[in-house]
DNA sequence: AGCGTTAAGTGATAATGTCACTTAAAACGC
DNA sequence: GCGTTTTAAGTGACATTATCACTTAACGCT
């Protein structure tokens, strides 16, 4: 079936995660449809399922009182939400929101399957526990860039990571503030500065990059930037 | 045996962790003494055991170019490192770096018996996950606080956490500012302005709190401080 | 074309971070 | 005990980022 040899290529090791019946927990999955601007999740919810994302994107974000928010990470294709698989187990109010950026088309294993098979496939243990290192890093990861890099630098990185010269990116500067943690004004001067200098377009919900070379000077030549 | 209890105590589900041949993971442990200040793991480490922390303290620290660093979490009694569970099973490059920061004694399960466990007993592998999400949601708060909260606040919260009327606490500025992310001056600088508003009394590597009331209504009344 | 909505711009000000130092306290060596 | 070294803390000037209270501009609709 097309849709099966889609989920084996984003999830290889769900090819191998048989239970003691030698059932695969494919058979015991549920796919879901979800809109677009769904909540999925948010603080203090109890989750019944393992999610696995395999087309669109979620986005987990947190908010302060003052409305302002910032995107922790994005689930996208072949993705698993290992926040809602940690409140499988530990119960914890988390402290994030999960928001449907596109329409997503997930997987769900409910709860006595997911714990069944992590009993019984070493296969699917090493996918769930992928899913949580990701996770992890990305967030350490996060942590390193709030705090030591600056604003234009992660700014460039973005731009050059979601557009390239002929491609321009369709967002608005309050989303890319909320994606880099900052303030939409702070963004929309730093642009500012970029256009003046040249190497990027602005109009209204989309941003052109004109010179990919000087935004890439601004990068470090480090491990954060591939 | 003594020792045991205390592991027991620390670590309920592992009474629990008992594998096919009934034989409880403790007997495959095996205890290790690490100095204070040594360096545990730091990027691209391969790891070959999973710890667990019976007494002492890690932290768990990430750093810039510039050699500010930020701590990230500390693992304390009963707590286990999560970062090289996580590379156990995925060997991704983890961007951090664990520190001991007095002396501890840890319990080290060795890789294959990690991962037999995790396969046979339930009790096991709850106790693992748990200590995933307890570091996932800890990561997810410091990015809430790191971006939103105003250091006055934060470095209030840490002040009445640490110390008391009676129990000054003695550490220096620059350790305060790796613990918060911030710099060392601009922690100086914070802890002036409380010390002229009477709230505490500073010397060399010591601070006092002199009104435990006035820091506390800094803080606001929200889920992230109890 | 006019209207409401959303996106973006602006200036003033506050908070935080950075740099290049100075000053002060403790620790060490003899 | 006293000078030297090391470490902790203070300081001023300046850069960056955040916040607030707006204004202006673009777009979508009827």
């Amino acid at each position: 079936m097309e849709l099966t040899n889609t989920i084996l290529s984003l999830f290889p090791k769900l090819n191998d995660a048989k239970g003691k019946d030698g059932i695969n927990i494919l058979e015991h999955c549920q796919q879901m449809t979800i809109p677009e601007g769904t909540t999925i999740f948010h603080q203090g919810d109890q989750c019944l399922n393992y999610l696995l994302v395999i087309s669109g994107s979620v986005k987990v974000i947190t908010r302060a009182e003052n409305g302002r928010e910032i995107v922790l990470y994005h689930i996208t294709s072949g993705g698993s939400c290992v926040l809602t698989t940690s409140c499988l187990i530990s119960s914890e109010d988390y402290p994030a929101e999960g928001v449907t950026e596109t329409d997503v088309l997930a997987l769900a294993i409910p709860k006595p399957v997911f714990e069944q098979y992590m009993g019984e496939s070493k296969a699917f243990r090493k996918q769930v526990f992928h899913s949580y290192g990701d996770r992890l890093i990305k967030l350490i990861t996060l942590v390193e860039e709030i705090s030591f890099a600056k604003l234009d630098i992660r700014l460039a990185k973005f731009l050059l990571e979601h557009g390239s010269v002929n491609t321009p990116i369709r967002t608005t500067h309050q989303v890319l503030a909320t994606e880099l943690g900052s303030a939409r004004e702070v963004i929309s001067r730093q642009l500012k500065e970029f256009e003046n200098k040249g190497w990027v377009k602005l109009s209204r919900g989309k941003i052109e990059i004109t010179n990919h070379d000087a935004l890439a000077t601004l990068l470090p030549l480090t491990k954060s930037f591939k």
